[in-house]
RNA sequence: CGGGGCGUAGCGUAGCCCGGUAGCGCGCCUGCUUCGGGAGCAGGAGGUCGCCGGUUCAAAUCCGGCCGCCCCGACCA
């Protein structure tokens, strides 16, 4: 059934093709617990590649990584007001263990502030001991009502950052050094463009004093919040007792941040470059950046081709090159497949280049090298292959990246606007909004209750527009601030 | 939790209204021929029809209850 092989495009249904995009292509799979997903070798490659380079940086940015337990006691969630508030709902409760009932219930971590915090304070006796700066690599269960794969499962891998310093200042400087680390990131290596600010009170982490994000658009206009990074002030550590004796001898609390980004970007990488066809990885994060698959008729040509791919993978893909040109191959040495399967197969997988080779492009010392972002299809010399993939594959990160950002640009509105034409771009084909917000709780909230939009972030200088606006979008008295207003996932 | 949809082979489904041998496509296995955009032929394996109960000589089908999953909403990285 040719039907059956096609996806449902984006423009038909874009829940139904994520959906699809994401199980067809092996990223990952419905586990039997509700909520919960496996994450397949394709999609787990693709973390791992993300934890890589992620880690890299936390490395450069003086951080040391850590592991703190699962289990947390259920008290340590309550001693921080605002923090109980926002977790405590979502909580998973383990009450029996060892056959017993538990003197006191632990939780399953949703966030490790409390447990990290606690250890701090042990640690932590003077202005000398500080900055800490520590990153996780975990996993955390929140009990969402609905879950999506990737985007918002029961359970889900992420890295968390906590640090302490002296100062105020420092903290600061801290959550919005690792926001640009995330920005990074997600640019360069995701070739999402994300937009950074602060968020709302309403918005912001429960029990953080500022909260920071990095919010991408996807393909059906939505925002996605990739990755966030809090100052935490001294919620937490006068929470946690954690105290310090300054310089002057006199005793402080501790100045916290947190950070974290979590799987569900790849949710994000499949919502931004995924096409109807199927996935497409950027070049940076994909396990496999050149597939070769191999076209022969008789047994003679198989060997002969074969011979060929292997020596073709060898040479792209050996320790020996230089490492920033040495690429990640894959032969698809499959018997009893048509190269045209294969073809579709890899597409799908959003493999970035596929070589075809066969005895007439042996015979030319060819081979024919295709896109996938573009689709565009050349024979290249076999003597210059090495060089001609590594500049297509970061000609690909680029086109990808700017392709991204043209996209958001061009489904973002900055021209002031009437509330009424606001509710019809929500209502109709969304995007991001930029316009002025007075500060009030009460305009947010009815624009939430009235539009589904909310208050993506409050854009940093440079994404802000260049006539600041001066009016609130919901009640037209003088606007505070300049605020991103999108519908989000 | 409210609204909608769906549970039949690994996947997609027909059969259900009107009870009586569980069928088709894809995939899988074997063999031969194929192979430059989703191969063809032949043979073959694979099923507690979501679960429990009821009606009946007889239930995938009718009745009752339960469970699970997906989508849309309220909560969220």
């Amino acid at each position: 059934m040719a039907d059956d092989k096609k996806l449902t495009t984006r423009a038909a249904d874009f829940s139904a093709w994520y959906n699809e995009v994401v199980l067809r292509s092996e990223l990952a799979d419905y586990s039997p617990v509700k909520g919960c997903m496996v994450i397949r070798p394709n999609g787990y490659g693709i973390w791992e590649r993300m934890q890589r380079q992620l880690d890299d940086m936390f490395k450069a940015t003086g951080h040391q990584n850590a592991y703190f337990p699962l289990l947390i006691p259920e008290s340590f969630l309550h001693k921080e007001a605002e923090h109980v508030e926002g977790f405590a709902p979502e909580a998973a409760v383990v009450t029996h263990a060892g056959g017993k009932k538990l003197d006191e219930p632990l939780i399953i971590r949703p966030t490790s502030e409390t447990i990290i915090y606690t250890m701090f304070a042990k640690w932590v006796q003077s202005y000398r001991d500080l900055p800490i700066l520590i990153n996780q690599w975990a996993n955390v269960v929140r009990w969402e009502m609905r879950t999506r794969l990737f985007l918002r499962t029961t359970e889900f891998l992420w890295q968390e950052g906590h640090t302490a310093h002296v100062t105020h200042d420092e903290a600061e400087e801290e959550a919005r050094r690792m926001l640009g680390v995330y920005r990074d990131f997600m640019e360069g290596w995701i070739a999402m463009p994300v937009i950074t600010g602060q968020k709302t009170e309403s918005e912001k982490f429960a029990g953080a004093l500022r909260t920071y994000s990095c919010e991408a658009m996807m393909q059906d206009n939505k925002a996605l919040q990739a990755g966030t990074s809090h100052n935490l002030g001294q919620n937490f550590s006068k929470a946690f007792d954690l105290k310090f004796q300054s310089e002057q001898g006199t005793t402080e609390y501790a100045w916290n941040t947190s950070w974290g980004v979590s799987t569900r970007m790849v949710g994000g990488l499949v919502m931004t470059h995924g096409d109807d066809i199927g996935l497409r990885v950027p070049p940076l994060l994909a396990p496999i950046e050149l597939v070769i698959v191999p076209i022969y008729r008789k047994d003679e040509e198989r060997g002969e081709v074969l011979e060929a791919a292997n020596r073709i993978a060898k040479s792209l893909g050996d320790w020996d090159r230089r490492a920033s040109a040495r690429i990640r191959v894959h032969i698809d040495a499959r018997d009893g497949m048509k190269p045209g399967a294969k073809y579709y197969e890899w597409e799908l997988r959003g493999i970035p280049l596929r070589l075809e080779i066969g005895p007439r492009d042996i015979a030319a010392n060819q081979g024919v090298l295709v896109r996938r972002d573009t689709k565009e299809k050349r024979p290249v010399s076999l003597d210059t292959l090495g060089e001609d993939v590594a500049e297509t594959l970061s000609a690909m990160q680029r086109d990808m990246l700017a392709a991204a950002l043209d996209r958001r640009e061009a489904n973002s509105t900055r021209e002031r606007i009437s509330y009424d034409r606001f509710r019809e771009i929500m209502d109709g084909p969304g995007g991001f909004v930029y316009a002025g917000w007075c500060g009030m709780a009460s305009c947010e909230s009815q624009i939430k209750e009235e539009t589904k939009a909310t208050i993506r972030c409050l854009p940093d200088e440079e994404f802000r527009s260049a006539e600041a606006p001066t009016t609130c979008l919901k009640c037209g008295m003088a606007s505070t601030v300049e605020a991103l207003w999108a519908k989000a996932y």
